[in-house]
DNA sequence: GGCGCATACTTCGTACGCTAAATATCTTTC
DNA sequence: GAAAGATATTTAGCGTACGAAGTATGCGCC
């Protein structure tokens, strides 16, 4: 019965709900990417570098699943951020199919003196949240995750002829 | 003191709830995508397609500002759908600057035949929440839209040299 | 009635972001 | 141990998405 959602009733929550995720969402990105444009950078490029800087390195593949991206789109970011000089692809020695992305010291250096964090204006007014709210907030959206997440896997692998 | 944000607290929520957003956002997203796909549409020229339906036309500043876009990037979007015969672009009279755009034959009997609403997986998890749950979430994330708002309009036109 | 400013849209260049297909390497299985 | 299948990355092509600059039109004001 995971695909049959009846919609009874028209929930008048519903709209304000995804209209005031989607400005959060899109106003957030907006920010950061322009934050993250006076250190001469862009929103994903911030993103990767900000996820380097404790580990050094990481495969391109575990890049793309932490940022919620394929392998193709990570591809374009980093072959800019090598062109730029802040990281540099190394073959790894155990299973040559994996490039391990490194951080060179310049891209050390700028992560370093960056202190936006992706997604900051989010992050900072949900900072302001009390207790309640904030604990409610999470419940209810693990709650919608945990929804989406099942049934995104029993769809997979059925498309459309 | 709108932009003193001391983090004394790093809320343990915070990132939770920063995941489950990011999450939720681009996974509704990726959904739409493919189901739109189906009907020969993108994600956005069905959004575009569903926002003119009830009306029938719409001015391209009217269209950016409710798909939350810049005017240049809806140009791109109806520059396609006007080459795929959805939509036609019609100066308005009144304001020659003003460009109409109107529905065609072929993109009303698309819009109707076409049940997908744009972020329907993020609806349909939505409808499955109890009313006490949807009623706070709605409250908490307006909260939050109201923050941001006040401090994106405080902070137009100061960015740095 | 023309000058300056604002507004509506387009164009251009750059950067994502995706799918499908290609390449290279690992793993399994017989 | 070689063929068959799985996995990691790249390439190519398309469609957003943005800011900056350009064009056309409207509007206020002297």
């Amino acid at each position: 019965m995971a695909q049959a959602f009846p919609r009874i009733d028209p929930q008048p929550d519903l709209d304000a709900i995804l209209e005031a995720m989607v400005y959060l969402y899109t106003e957030s990105r907006r920010i950061t990417k322009s934050l993250a444009l006076a250190h001469g950078l862009t929103g994903p490029q911030l993103v990767v570098l900000k996820m380097l800087e404790p580990v050094g390195k990481l495969s391109l593949s575990a890049l793309s699943g932490r940022i919620r991206a394929k392998n193709s789109t990570v591809t374009g970011i980093i072959d800019r951020m090598e062109r730029d000089g802040l990281v540099v692809r190394r073959r790894s020695e155990e299973d040559r199919r994996v490039v391990h992305i490194e951080l060179t010291a310049k891209g050390r250096r700028l992560a370093e003196e960056t202190d936006v964090e992706p997604m900051q204006m989010f992050r900072d007014v949900l900072a302001e949240l009390g207790p309640r709210d904030s604990a409610d907030l999470r419940r209810i959206l693990m709650k919608l995750a945990r929804r989406v997440r099942d049934v995104v896997q029993t769809h997979e692998g059925e498309p459309p002829p």
